[in-house]
DNA sequence: ATTGACTTACTTGTCTCGAACAAGTATCTT
DNA sequence: AAGATACTTGTTCGAGACAAGTAAGTCAAT
């Protein structure tokens, strides 16, 4: 706080106050759900005047893939560093704890991420690119994990293919349930292990 | 269309006004998404004025509840007889042929359908309620298969909760993927084969 | 360092459109 | 024909979007 009140430059300026409309609008996406969050609320949550989101963003849909990529990219990051090196079910096993205890340790965020993520189903907007994207990115980290750790052995690519859809149909799932009852941690951490037993059991049958 | 002229009764005015607006909001919803579809248009699409979409359900929400339990009653019919008298693997594999086929048969409904229960997560409406109940109903139905086909034997009752909560994961899953690629056929039905064959795999596995 | 022209951040005013509801008209009922 | 029910039209309120305004930061010349 020793600079609360020193010059700040434009670019300053235009940083602290998206973060303070991205909290907001995480807060706001969690309290009351998208459609209820209007971007005059973003701003003056944010501490600004009703216009600033709208100014800023060019529109809702826009305000909305920002707090997307935003959190996605922190996610992947995170994600990427926690497997780095790993293959087969430890890599596996270790991005499942990792998206676990994302859900524990920034649960407003997450909670917002997936809450956009779910509701641009069908939406017809900017945001299914950037879903699609991660998607595709995910089932491809998959494949190559198991790639990696069972080459030219037993598990032809074909299974891979069905082995990696797998997992990444029962993450939407599992998030999808987690959103549901999000303080349920104890129901989360069972549906993130049941996973793990079932890819490793996927893993080990040929 | 023999009997297009002649006097109907109050209560087929409404059953055909309400279809015909059912039918138009699901149109709307696929086209469009939910947000995107306005009460206005519903009236006008489905033939009548501007406003009567909003006189018959008093709100957007209660249109959309009226959208769900609809389409998720004829749904809920269709299952129970085709796993009727069915236990075990059996059963699960017929709900989810039945699940394919339905998603094959009236795709628009099942779309507009899984739209609005997907957006309906952190929404804080009405709605949430109706799909909880259909998630419960959803559990129950497998763990009873699981139960009489394999009661007093090896499965315990906390394995049957874990391999229910899988299947209704997967299931979660497995549309969301559905809709982002509805056209997609063979990768629908992959995925859900996919889950049979996981399915027999976590009920042989002791 | 101060000044002043210029750029960038932010605010306020206004338009349009959708949701919601009230008050009206048309169609059925008995 | 009088009452009830289905449907339409008129109006209000609030949100998104954008234009025009104000405030804050930048940078070169003195």
């Amino acid at each position: 706080m020793g600079f609360a009140n020193r010059r700040l430059t434009q670019a300053e300026r235009t940083e602290i106050s998206d973060m303070k409309m991205l909290d907001a609008t995480v807060d706001l996406i969690v309290t009351r759900g998208p459609s209820a969050t209007s971007l005059k609320e973003v701003g003056l949550k944010a501490g600004y005047s009703r216009g600033l989101a709208s100014q800023r963003f060019g529109s809702k849909d826009k305000l909305m893939a920002f707090v997307l990529r935003n959190i996605g990219d922190v996610w992947l990051q995170q994600l990427k560093s926690a497997t780095m090196q790993k293959t087969g079910i430890e890599a596996i096993h270790r991005a499942l704890d990792e998206h676990y205890r994302f859900c524990l340790e920034a649960p407003k965020r997450v909670r917002a991420f997936y809450t956009l993520w779910f509701e641009s189903v069908n939406a017809g907007t900017e945001l299914e690119a950037i879903i699609e994207n991660i998607h595709k990115r995910r089932h491809q980290d998959v494949a190559r994990w198991i790639v990696g750790e069972y080459k030219e052995t037993e598990i032809d690519s074909d299974r891979t293919e069905l082995i990696s859809s797998h997992f990444c149909v029962s993450v939407i799932g599992i998030v999808y349930y987690w959103l549901t009852k999000p303080e349920d941690h104890e129901h989360t951490k069972r549906l993130h292990d049941n996973l793990k037993n079932t890819m490793t059991l996927l893993l080990r049958e040929h």
